[in-house]
DNA sequence: TTGAAAGCGCTAACAC
DNA sequence: GTGTTAGCGCTTTCAA
């Protein structure tokens, strides 16, 4: 509020605005017209945000009427609203989006908590949670577990602390307590699950073919007439793991072949464990000739392996794995595998949690299928 | 505070805390102490968060002691302390990190803009900054441009709505306007950029060794006994094209070859383009002996399209690229290449802008360089 | 050692 | 149509 150098009295802005980087304002007592200088109180251009109050002070209207005219409400006159949004962006202002949820004790912003942002599967989800995120106003919070449990809890802490609106979880390959995840599904907080899934909380849950994939993949290796399939899988906590292994022994079983304990190996994925298994079922009277490796970097080297030790693929061995990465097509001979669609699990997590969010959808379980394809390539063709 | 059923005046509590879910009050005025039920005004156990005046209530002290208490701060009685942190970690207190900030006006929220998440450089390079991060106790918000200009506008108005503390950048290859970045930097938000770098404003920047790995790759091709060494770049306009070619251009210029420009094409990266350029090439009457190509996936394609063309490599046409990433290896033959440490970068980066946060370090420009290293494959051995 | 109160940026309920 | 004010969770004077 200014006061008028004629009769001393506080007045009103006259709604124009400015003239030539000047107030105009307007004494009613008096009815003297007169301008002044935008006072900046702080020394100019030096504060990266502008605020409403600047905006107010320079235009000499409250806060409440700035606000009103930023955000666009009906209850303010045209005039004003149009000045105070040109000077907003004369001022680069920009919304303290903080602040804004600050009342409505929201953020606008969701938790993703990933083992790595380095394994393409990983990339592409997060790229699909981005887009989705984005288009909902959301912004996005990740973290890396480093397939630590420990690590696993102080981020998701730490994304609480940080008050996200909303969590996407895909668990480590340590995780086996769940007390954390339950305590604040069941205060509320909007939650949903995809790949590493955690079957003893009832969260919405991102369901890839898992079951269906492991099946198609061993099917297509006994229609190419391989009959002694050995399966490579990951730690055998890792729902993953059981899914695909199920997925396989129901193949094996629909088509009559036997399921054999020397078959199925259990691992961490590392590229040690997956030579070692090569070794160890070369050694059996009986060796496989085909290998289904759940992960699809062990597929990988099992072909190269498979190669320095002279084994043809897929004449002698068959090779099959999960997830297509640009590898996959890239290495010699080209690789079989069921391909999972990351960027679409991706969105439809982040789907899943704003309709949680939004309360369009309860946060009681269920589960949303992605659907993955079947590519077949070189590395499991005997027949051609 | 608690009112005394004996004498009905305001009470004060006994530090000792909670007895079986009670709290214990103390009557100054008439001596008298009481338990009473923990009295949660909302709906119980259905807040995500609890607050400190939530434990304040519960404790029967002010926020502020609470406050206090929380933080470990020296003017307060061991006991009050000890009672209120144990309650606290009973009812998973999570300080809102964001109103912590929100009077200093900081966020603990740095942003990174990237092209992409999905290629295996950026998210190195995440992978690095979200470890630094943590360790400043700063969170990380992502955004992908896709390497469309208005996207990465979007993305930085987006960031800075959300009041990011910081900023590090990696241009998309549509972006020849600086002026937003120029604006902020000015405004004095600290900034880092990476990678795709700007040079028109003077903020600090990670270089990597662009025109140094250049040089040596070619160099190595000039020593292996290459002699009509060809380039495929990048769009002119970015940096890293630039700076590879003036290597390349060096590395020939030292050891006395010709430089032509009808060795040297600028693309966009596409597959389409690498493969264009083979052709191209092929029709010369002195084909190029060997290719330069700046990015490491048409280096990949280009050994895939050789082979089909029946174009022996490492014999008949050398090849080398920029980024060694797990394909480089598994192709075949191999590929030379010269790795760019991406995590390291990410690393560098993040310190680097938090020096500028803290003030350790002013935001003027300095330019720090990630050492890189010539990794020597099959792909380029003719010799051997 | 503790409490009361102001204030960070913004919205919304209420007053005029 | 516009201003005043309370309050979101928290820290930080200032008083007591």
């Amino acid at each position: 509020m200014e006061t008028c150098p004629k009769c001393a009295t506080p007045t009103s802005v006259i709604r124009a605005g400015m003239i030539r980087g000047k107030v105009r304002f307007h004494c009613k007592s008096c009815d003297y017209h007169f301008t002044q200088e935008h006072s900046v109180k702080t020394s100019p251009q030096k504060q990266v945000h502008t605020t409403i109050k600047d905006i107010a002070q320079l235009m000499g209207v409250s806060i409440a009427t700035v606000s009103r005219a930023l955000n666009n409400k009906t209850d303010i006159s045209p005039k004003t609203r149009d000045a105070i949004q040109k000077l907003a962006l004369e001022l680069d202002y920009n919304p303290n989006l903080f602040a804004k949820g600050f009342q409505r004790g929201e953020t606008k912003t969701i938790g993703v908590v990933i083992p790595n942002i380095k394994r393409p599967f990983f990339a592409g989800v997060l790229s699909g949670i981005q887009e989705v995120a984005n288009e909902h106003g959301y912004r996005v919070m990740i973290c890396q577990s480093n397939e630590s449990y420990e690590t696993e809890v102080t981020n998701i802490q730490g994304l609480l602390a940080s008050h996200v609106d909303g969590l996407l979880i895909s668990h480590s390959k340590e995780t086996t307590r769940f007390n954390q995840i339950k305590n604040l599904f069941e205060k509320g907080l909007p939650m949903v699950h995809f790949d590493r899934i955690c079957t003893e909380v009832e969260t919405p849950k991102i369901r890839q073919e898992d079951f269906e994939g492991a099946y198609q993949l061993v099917e297509h290796l006994i229609q190419q007439g391989y009959q002694r399939i050995a399966i490579l899988a990951g730690p055998p906590e890792l729902l993953i793991s059981q899914k695909r292994k199920e997925g396989y022994i129901s193949a094996l079983e629909k088509h009559g072949l036997p399921v054999k304990s020397e078959y199925m190996l259990h691992g961490d994925f590392s590229k040690e464990f997956a030579l070692a298994s090569v070794d160890a079922w070369q050694q059996l009277p009986e060796p496989p000739d085909a290998i289904f490796a759940i992960h699809y970097l062990n597929a990988v080297e099992i072909i190269q392996y498979s190669k320095e030790l002279g084994i043809e693929i897929p004449k002698q061995l068959g090779i099959v794995g999960f997830g297509d990465e640009y590898l996959a097509e890239i290495i010699e001979p080209a690789l079989t595998v069921f391909h999972l669609f990351p960027q679409k699990v991706g969105e439809v997590a982040a789907s899943l949690l704003f309709d949680v969010i939004s309360n369009k959808h309860s946060n009681q379980q269920e589960d949303v299928l992605v659907q993955g394809q079947i590519i077949i390539r070189k590395s499991s063709l005997k027949k051609v």
